[in-house]
This record gives structure tokens, sequence and C-alpha cells, in this order.
DNA sequence: TCCCCGATTAACT
DNA sequence: GTTAATCGGGGAG
């Protein structure tokens, strides 16, 4: 089912978080497949002031700075979980944070654990798809090319007139720079 | 050790 | 538009 290879995820942050949208995030868990396509992301660098790597390696962000085709899953304000795609070669603190989804399979369980029935509402940010897709500190540092957690090809996307470029969301430093990436015709982005 | 605040969300007014 | 929820990371002292 055209699972991406190691070799895939060896691109700079700005151009993995493109070639990321259109894309299908799989997850196995307990017995449920749940599947959903990649429509928003946002591109981090340890050269970026708003990057967890900016400061160096710690505990904490070391995935970051891995190889690439790893999952770095983080937890903030005190109850949410985000999940970030490691982009680059070893030594090099980049990856791409995934901000939404649209649904494609499983939605049942989905709306289970997000409290919801309305399928726009499952995974439309980034503490919401992880809540949906079963995502916690126990996917960090997983490898994402086999199961239980991987990507699959997806849709063809066209790279000018399909994805649009913004400011990234919920920062405070670097606050104009346009490494937010998302599907222009999508209903199931985070933000307009 | 103390203290501030975050790559968010939902529930308010 | 505003704010509570809730806790770990990391810089300051």
């Amino acid at each position: 089912m055209n699972v991406l290879s190691a070799a895939f995820f060896y691109q700079d942050h700005l151009s993995l978080a493109k070639s990321l949208l259109g894309k299908i995030l799989v997850h196995e868990h307990y017995g449920k497949l749940l599947r959903g396509m990649i429509v928003e992301t946002e591109a981090y660098h340890q050269s970026d002031p708003a990057s967890h790597s900016f400061s160096g390696i710690t505990k904490r962000n070391a995935v970051m700075f891995g190889k690439p085709a790893h999952a770095y899953v983080y937890f903030t304000y005190g109850m949410h979980y985000c999940l970030n795609v490691v982009a680059m070669e070893e030594g090099i603190g980049a990856a791409v944070l995934i901000r939404a989804l649209e649904p494609l399979e499983g939605l049942e369980t989905m709306m289970k654990r997000r409290k919801t029935d309305r399928t726009a509402n499952l995974c439309n940010g980034p503490a919401k798809l992880t809540q949906a897709f079963g995502i916690s500190k126990a996917q960090n540092s997983l490898n994402l090319l086999s199961p239980p957690l991987y990507i699959t090809q997806g849709r063809h996307v066209e790279l000018k007139s399909e994805i649009v470029s913004a400011p990234r969301v919920g920062i405070k430093k670097a606050v104009d720079v346009p490494w937010r990436f998302y599907l222009k015709d999508s209903s199931y982005i985070s933000k307009k």
C-alpha cells in the first residue's frame, strides 16, 4: 500500500512540510486502523527562534536531532500532545509539525476519543489529531516506516496551485515567517 | 528550588 | 474576545 520509505524523509524541513501534504498518516492502534490525509503542516529548524531545537539538543527535543522518518511527540500546555515528523539528516534539529488531517478511516474510534460526532472537528488541530489517533508519549521516537505508525503515498498535490503558505500558528517568535502550509481547498484545516 | 510560560483547546461572556 | 485547565522544560537565582 505504498508506504513511504526512508529516502523520502531526507529533505529539508520546508520541502518535507510541502511534500507531506496529501500523504496519509496511518496508526494501527489496539486493533483499530486509523487513517487521515495530511492537509496542514508547519516547518521547524534549529536556526529558527520558534523551534524547540533552537537552543540546542536537550532530553526533550533529542529526537528532532536524530534520524529522519521518526516521530517527535511533545507534551504541552499541561494536557496536549503534538506530532512532528523528523526531517533532514542526523545531527540537524529539523521537523515538520502535523497540524491537521482529513479523517479517512476509523472515524467511530476518533469520534469516541474526541467526544464529538462532527467529522470536521476530529483532526483539525495538532492536539486534536493526536487525541483522535491515540498518539502520546508512547509514540515518541517511533520509526515512521512500518506499523504501528507510518505514512503512505496518498494523492498527488500540485505544488504551486494547491498549496498555500502562511505564518505559523500559536508562536511568539518569528511570527512572520511563512512556514505553515496547507491544502487550499481543504475544509479540514485548523484555521483559515 | 523557584517561577514562568508554552508549536492548544473548549467553554465561557 | 477572554480565560481556565494543567504540568514539564529550562532559565534564573
